[in-house]
DNA sequence: GGCTATTGACTACATCCGTAATCGAGACGA
DNA sequence: TCGTCTCGATTACGGATGTAGTCAATAGCC
């Protein structure tokens, strides 16, 4: 398993992780606008993630309804992950510097991070 | 332009950006085992690298030495960026959250993140 | 001057990805 | 019962990717 999850499929991820069980038209329609897909194409990216065993699907009459077998959080953590090694040696301190270097982080930004580091603490 | 890093182009690019300029066959000869590539295929994804306009070359005697064009720092900032606003709604604070919560922040992490917030506020 | 090794250029090819049309089986209305 | 609509399944297809072989030019060796 851990099978990759492409750009496209996530997009029907997001749609299930946030609402779940759903027919491939129940997806189609809550796929954010902007990405303009016809209903075969939501079917076969629902196929795929099937065939990854990444959703699985339950009858309900004479269609499918699909649900994730991957948690969002496990998927996050993962892809967060694989971005801190490959370009942060695994480290998230020089994310934060990185991000703080480049103007990316606003006061309240920090005043955020600080706050939740604080109760971490505790 | 900006175009499109691929994961093995990626590999290339690190050993680039660590030491340049090059020839493609010290490009192989630097690239980490593991990723256990022929000659050719390195000289192939200098060959897309160039065409990408990521990396340049200047010809030395016969053949080319290779460089970057692209910084890391931009690069990285792009990735970053991207994964933020993919999986977190483009903020920080709820990467740290998240990997906070899954104990994958060690107290001498929080420690230096602390460090690090302060020393930006000044 | 011809043979050989090196180097970049070009070609190859299987897989994955994004996007979608088409097909076949069942449900449903006429 | 027959045509139609709806679904999932299958097939399609161009482009990107990972990986590598082949070709043509050149440069050095004998």
């Amino acid at each position: 398993m851990a099978e990759r999850i492409s750009d496209a499929e996530h997009a029907v991820m997001e749609v299930l992780w946030d609402e779940s069980p759903l027919s491939a038209q129940d997806v189609g329609e809550r796929i954010p606008a902007g990405r303009d897909w016809s209903a075969n194409t939501v079917k076969t990216l629902l196929g795929r993630l099937l065939a990854k065993n990444i959703i699985g699907h339950q009858e309900e009459g004479r269609r499918y309804l699909y649900r994730p077998l991957v948690e969002r959080g496990d998927y996050v953590a993962g892809e967060s992950k694989k971005l801190m090694d490959r370009l942060f040696g695994g480290k998230l301190t020089p994310l934060v510097a990185h991000l703080a270097e480049r103007d990316e982080l606003t006061d309240s930004d920090i005043a955020e991070i600080e706050a939740l580091l604080k109760a971490l603490k505790s």
